[in-house]
DNA sequence: CGGGGATTTGACACATATCAAGAGCGGTGG
DNA sequence: CCACCGCTCTTGATATGTGTCAAATCCCCG
């Protein structure tokens, strides 16, 4: 269970938010065989040879600073974005200005998925810390996926488990209780940052307690209230946005307890 | 804006539930070229040559009773459906039980896009009248949409709107009241009604109150309220299933008036 | 005509929102 | 280096929307 030779992170530290020096262009190498994201990411399952071919995908990465919109509702759709590094969150908005947060993005997870049917983003995407994307254009994901089968049926995939995903959230939005949802919400965190070779059980949340409280669904003072319950239930130990977990299976049978 | 040529229903009738006589064998015509509901469907957007080739994609249909599950949670994934005529609605279950219904689905829209990414569905599709559905083997999916650009594009785009159209659901699980939410529910169901030829204003529901409210992620009884408010208030007329909307700015206005 | 599920409606309970005040922390500028 | 400012977070008191429980009615179907 030890970190694998392609994980080149150090296992058990803690998940905390990077600063990139201003203007220092990114150097890492944009090919996709030798990112040690592959295998969370787009290029997830393929072989040798198809990992090769798959580097033509990408031909730009872009930084982000902290606060800066990656797209924004309306925009024209071209790319898709692949995390490569930092954080992410994707807001939605209602017509009379209401808005949510519909997901919290880390390394390897794809963004942009809305907007290829409507040829326009229907929602925004925003760094919440200084981050790098791989911009994958589009047409070349369509026409890599036409000369790979194995590529298309990946690429499949992902957005299908992005569908799941999402229904996920609306069992979650439409059936749990406030501290149902935080702990489904920890949990889910917990498990993401382990695939990634951190620490499952601590970590630093890169949102404010009012953008967990609008991606579940309640107001940041029923969040805040919902920590400290948890906090003083030995559940988890919360410092700001420091967070460890002490008690898993705890917060697994939280989520569980309606009669209903 | 009348009805068009390939759109061969009657316009303005209500859409009722229709009853097949019990082992008649469909003998419409299994050809996507010829079927009327070719622009709402899988194929919309494709031009001629490409449609005829298209024919290839549904090989069977499947009948099904009310109440008969097209699949179910945990089945292995090996097809899309497109509802060829019917009404469904698809749920997903917590594993303490709790479930949630995650959608209703009408004339040619597409169901079992949460399989292909984990080779099972994560969720059922149950026919909430006697349907028909024609059966698109994913294999078969795949390989037409690497002969032909057009199609291959298409299908990325029914998923993409997919994903958009769950995130509405979030929004409005995550930020509406009850009333907004049935509000919505309502505009929505008369939009796609009267894409397919049905009266905007008039319809019958195919689903229970109860049904109705897990997907607003309300009960019954909220449901019901509500239904009975918008009566009071001159929105609507309700007997049961049977809904004409009399006054659908009314119902827009309804679903802006969140302060926050 | 009878039975059972679906729906409506009322009374009440409860979870979460709202409003408000204060504390903690980080960044900026003197 | 310290003080101040603004933002985030916590906590309390109260309001309110929706859930819960219960009973009556309706309606479809056998």
């Amino acid at each position: 269970m030890r970190g694998t030779a392609e994980m080149q992170m150090q296992d058990k530290e803690p998940a905390a938010p990077q600063r990139y020096p201003q203007g220092e262009v990114s150097r890492v190498p944009t090919r996709c065989a030798s990112c040690n994201l592959h295998d969370l990411c787009l290029p997830c399952g393929l072989s040798g040879q198809d990992l090769d071919r798959i580097e033509e995908l990408v031909y730009t990465r872009k930084r982000l600073d902290r606060g800066e919109n990656l797209y924004r509702a309306g925009d024209d759709f071209s790319s898709l974005y692949a995390v490569r590094s930092g954080f992410f969150k994707t807001v939605q908005t209602l017509e009379d200005g209401r808005e949510q947060v519909t997901g919290f993005h880390m390394a390897g997870e794809i963004m942009g998925m809305d907007g290829i049917g409507p040829e326009t983003h229907s929602g925004s995407a925003v760094a919440l810390e200084d981050s790098e994307v791989c911009v994958i254009p589009y047409s070349r994901l369509e026409k890599l996926g036409r000369e790979m089968p194995q590529f298309h049926h990946q690429f499949h995939k992902v957005m299908s488990r992005e569908i799941v995903q999402e229904r996920s959230v609306m069992l979650l939005l439409g059936t749990m209780r406030a501290e149902e949802r935080l702990a489904a919400f920890l949990l889910n965190l917990s498990q993401r940052f382990t695939a990634r070779g951190y620490s499952a059980s601590e970590f630093y949340l890169r949102m404010t307690r009012e953008e967990i409280g609008s991606y579940l669904g309640l107001k940041l003072e029923t969040v805040s209230r919902a920590f400290s319950r948890f906090q003083e239930d030995g559940l988890i130990s919360v410092h700001q946005k420091h967070i460890q977990i002490l008690d898993v299976l705890g917060l697994r049978r939280c989520m569980g307890q309606k009669s209903d």
